[in-house]
DNA sequence: ATGCCTCAGCTCCTGAGA
């Protein structure tokens, strides 16, 4: 079984690279982030053409997340259940046996304002309820865009970014503490690359230059990690014209 | 230096992203 995550800033502009990668790339489960667009305007009928179910959590401008299946996907769920949100960030199903989460974290701005206390606060609400469907679902996946580096390796400017959105010590104690709830960095569970990053910054030829961060995590839990038996970034989209700023990762299970 | 890209929208500028 192959999943995958992928930030598309504007699926929108982004669907046919998301069509060629599917095609290049059939995985069994896609998680879409910033689709910024509503459910009315979601491409059900072109993703349907390739193969995919898709269960949609659209929201105008901003935000938006939606899942592909090739497999019919059952108890789907919107947002996190016991934390008020006016954002559409998550979508969970289970598909083929498996309790996918897809999520596009906030993004923060900046260490002490209004919308870096509603990460934090987010943050907390996620795991308050992470930690209640582990004990539903054991096999579980917690995947997406992240909007927080888990350390210097993540970063390709450790010292000038240090503190900074996406670097900071309170950022990070959310990450780790969704680790001690018994989840795993699929990534890391195998030796990397140095300089190994899934977002790139438009600006300045972040990409070319390899300026990046790596925000966009694959989380399994117990259950699953002895199943895991790769873990990769796909840099590939990230050379076409009009790319998305983030790469996808896949993960591949036994 | 509060921008450099990119995207959406009450679109010819602004807010947000990261």
């Amino acid at each position: 079984m192959k999943l995958a995550t992928w930030n598309v800033n504007s699926l929108t502009v982004r669907l046919p690279q998301v069509l060629d990668w599917l095609a290049a790339n059939p995985v069994d489960v896609l998680a879409l982030q910033e689709l910024k667009l509503t459910d009315d305007k979601f491409p059900f009928d072109a993703l349907a053409q390739a193969g995919y179910l898709a269960q949609c959590f659209g929201q105008k401008t901003y935000n938006g997340v939606a899942l592909l299946s090739r497999a019919s996907a059952t108890d789907v769920v919107r947002n996190i259940p016991g934390f008020a949100d006016d954002m559409a960030r998550v979508i969970s199903a289970t598909i083929d046996d498996v309790r996918v989460i897809g999520a596009y974290f906030p993004n923060g701005q900046e260490p002490g304002s209004e919308k870096f206390e509603y990460k934090m606060s987010w943050l907390k609400g996620l795991r308050d309820w992470v930690r209640a469907e582990l004990v539903q679902h054991p096999k579980l996946v917690l995947m997406g865009d992240y909007n927080i580096t888990f350390d210097d390796a993540d970063v390709w400017d450790p010292i000038g970014l240090k503190d900074t959105i996406h670097c900071t010590e309170e950022e990070r104690y959310h990450l780790r503490a969704l680790i001690a709830l018994g989840l795993h960095d699929a990534l890391r569970l195998f030796v990397q690359p140095a300089k190994n990053y899934s977002w790139w910054d438009y600006r300045d030829f972040g990409f070319r230059r390899n300026r990046g961060l790596r925000i966009d995590h694959i989380l399994v839990s117990d259950a699953l990690k002895p199943s895991v038996t790769t873990c990769v970034i796909d840099k590939t989209p990230r050379k076409n014209e009009r790319p998305s700023d983030h790469a996808p990762v896949v993960l591949t299970l036994l």
